[in-house]
DNA sequence: TCAAAAGTGTTTATTATACACCCATGG
DNA sequence: CCATGGGTGTATAATAAACACTTTTGA
């Protein structure tokens, strides 16, 4: 992942060209941010752009095409940052306040890279936000940044975020709520686990998501009681205790 | 409310001259819809706008100004149907497909009525609609149609809706499960009774919203663990059996 | 005194929480 | 044989569901 000063000028104009390209195919004052979430290193993580050469981070996100849907446009832009399709999407929100904050940021620092957008651009337009939050399994994914404004791709946990450009904040915090609500009531942990894990990942998952801890024994006999696991052989680790199960959710296609 | 029979023509004119002016000043590709509920004769009901002479109904709906918030145009369609301000509002969902049923009736309504939209009006582009709920007392409510289209303004019981146009059927069902979730969780029930109510009423309301029964000597006592009830003075009704308490929500300002 | 609806009490089942206990593992 | 983490059992508390019983009201 480059930091801006590696990104050459030329290279620059010629995305943001294909960019302006782009921009011509999308309706106006309609965008889509996806906050892809990940588990990993016993944190929720979500990935993160940064902006410029700012400290500034923000969200993935992109237009919708004159004629796609507004689910194809979030999933088109996860492939585009993860190469993965077929993701686990969820609407939560649609935001539309009429101040940009940040915008001076913005402005300035797109002013440093030398880019000039036109005024009639899709970017220097008020926008509607529709937002969506995905769900991917961090060992399957190699995360892009190719957009001319960004300089580097990151996981953050939503432990410790940076500082983000516009609402992204709350957006974030809108999408970590709807998650919780989500696997409160349905079966979508399994977007973010491996394939086979121990009761002890899981738990370290819920406790990720949900800010807070589960008492070891209760949490297991939850989840088995919920009858969606399937037991497999005991994982050896090398480590002094015993070795854990492994299991796998049943009847995931 | 009037049928279509009884618009006069220089009417609608004149109706679809303001429009026009009026969709000259918002967002183009983005509509508002606001699904109106109340709560009256132990149904749960929504507002609906018959369309031109035909059988189907459509959501109350409207565009975002330019320089306006998207909650604050939910609140100003809200404001011009109903006559009141400050509505308990709760956006659910945007829907963006690019198909858009019942364009045929649509259009053949407008031949019908003698209106000609220009093509690049707002509502002959593709759009994508943001949605919101709202609740309302229906005691306090004058629904009033008055868009050059709408011929009937209707409460209608969720229970035996007309034929919709578009996908307001899909609207009015992730509505209801959304007043589901919310009534849940947090106390918004208020914002459909009257003031003062006996506990049978606020049984039937619930009854109304989440479709089943409820045993009445359990709903009775778990209304009042919740400590949001104020018990006020009995109230009597004229029938033999014995009065039931009015009661009140606490803390609503 | 009766039917109808409201209010209260009690019993039982279900679920959540806490924690004691034993088991396997490698050093 | 010990520390560490994993698995199971049990006791208790909180909540939900079912239903019996009493009260009030007007006819």
């Amino acid at each position: 992942m480059s930091s801006i000063q590696n990104i050459d000028i030329k290279n620059i104009q010629e995305e943001l060209r294909k960019f302006l390209e782009h921009t011509k195919k999308c309706l106006p004052h309609i965008s889509i941010y996806t906050v892809i979430f990940s588990f990993n290193n016993d944190n929720l993580n979500v990935l993160l752009l940064r902006f410029g050469d700012t400290q500034y981070f923000s969200l993935p996100g992109g237009f919708v095409l004159k004629n796609e849907k507004i689910d194809d446009a979030s999933l088109r832009i996860l492939k585009k940052r993860t190469d993965l399709s077929k993701l686990y999407i969820e609407q939560f929100t649609t935001t539309g306040n009429v101040e940009n904050p940040n915008e001076d940021i913005y402005n300035e620092t797109l002013k440093k890279m030398g880019i000039v957008l036109p005024d009639n651009n899709l970017m220097n337009q008020r926008r509607i936000s529709i937002c969506y939050y995905s769900l991917i399994d961090a060992a399957k994914v190699n995360p892009k940044g190719n957009d001319f404004f960004v300089s580097e791709v990151k996981w953050r946990s939503v432990q410790k975020l940076p500082e983000l450009m516009y609402d992204h904040k709350l957006i974030i915090e809108k999408a970590i709520s709807k998650l919780q609500l989500d696997m409160d009531r349905k079966l979508v942990s399994y977007n973010l686990m491996n394939e086979t894990f121990t009761m002890g990942e899981l738990q370290k998952l819920y406790e990720a998501v949900f800010q807070r801890e589960f008492t070891r024994t209760n949490f297991q006999r939850k989840m088995l009681s919920l009858n969606i696991l399937e037991r497999l052989d005991k994982k050896y680790s090398g480590e002094s205790h015993k070795a854990p199960y492994l299991y796998r959710f049943k009847n995931i296609q």
